[in-house]
DNA sequence: GGGAATATTCCC
DNA sequence: GGGAATATTCCC
């Protein structure tokens, strides 16, 4: 099933997340009323199986079956959690509400989506704090391009010596396989595979 | 299927990549080898039958079954792709080989992985132009303490190889004396060689 | 082949 | 509840 498939807002021009959309589609399924639903003012919605979620919904919209998975995701879009007065877990984002896809001449879900990203924003702008003296920052870098040399000659080193290493084995697989004999194992294979699988290059 | 299940490095503390681990199995699998496997040196891997990945490969071990992703997720890690002489693509990496399993048998520190994945963060840090020098020099501290520490480590890990080669030295030479055979290699040059090559003791 | 957005996992 | 790593998608 593709998003395209899913887009219940095809006159919007902007791409409305998967993640909304197939929400929105688990509350318009009516074999799912049982499970979740949205609360009678359709303000809200209620998970009232949190068990049942798994294999029951997520699993049928979405590539898991974790309810947890689910909750970080609506923590993602801002969704705030309550408990209603049986203890249910209720779900409410002040734009995610019943009847969004029809009132959609208004343009909801951009707001929706401005609202997400501009406070995506702000966070990473929080980030920003007042600087110290640059004296200290250019220390600092200068001991860096020192470490980072270090790393990088160190690192050159061990590639050799892993090579040789290699080559050393083999030629004891060899000689072994003569003389039944067992063999040592190898030590930066193992590094090499993260260092480099994960992409080690200095940054000089 | 979780991680663990996967996990083909149980003695290793920290966390092999599932999409490394997932691709390494898929290489285990024989009944795949018709439509993916290991080159004849096991040093790189083969897609046989495109066409048939999506089914009958990545569906029963990823979260998709889309091709593209699948190249996307090699591409990531750094496999290069060639055309082998029958139009075959071929993919590898310098540490991913067949075997690599039995030779991961040495621990990197912890903190080894932590810097790479903090570093990777901040490059991603590093395009956003309105940094201020606080957030630098924060990420500069930082840094600083992960190099030395990855210093240490690859400090370690050298002496550990070198001890290896140095064993894995002897062992040749004994079998090669029961043997009677001739080795290409002067060991003693060799070994001389390598303890240039480890002399290098960076101030810390 | 790779940048970037979004999804999923893992962890505190 | 949310930060961060990894996976998947989408797009150039």
């Amino acid at each position: 099933m593709s998003n395209q498939d899913l887009n219940i807002f095809p006159h919007l021009k902007v791409n409305v997340p998967s993640f909304l959309l197939k929400t929105y589609e688990i509350l318009e399924n009516d074999s799912l009323t049982d499970l979740i639903s949205w609360n009678k003012e359709g303000t809200s919605f209620i998970v009232f199986k949190p068990s049942d979620m798994s294999s029951k919904v997520l699993a049928n919209y979405f590539k898991h079956k974790n309810y947890p998975s689910f909750l970080r995701q609506l923590n993602m879009y801002n969704f705030r959690k309550t408990r209603n007065q049986f203890g249910q877990s209720e779900f409410r984002h002040r734009w995610f509400k019943r009847g969004l896809k029809q009132q959609l001449n208004h343009n909801l879900s951009r707001s929706t989506l401005q609202y997400i990203r501009r406070r995506n924003q702000e966070e990473s702008d929080l980030r920003i704090e007042t600087k110290e003296s640059s004296q200290e920052l250019d220390n600092y870098k200068r001991e860096q391009e020192s470490l980072k040399q270090i790393v990088k000659d160190l690192q050159e080193t061990q590639i050799k010596l892993q090579e040789d290493l290699n080559f050393q084995q083999e030629q004891s697989v060899t000689l072994s396989n003569q003389n039944q004999n067992t063999l040592q194992v190898n030590y930066l294979d193992y590094l090499g595979n993260k260092l480099n699988l994960i992409v080690i290059q200095p940054k000089v």
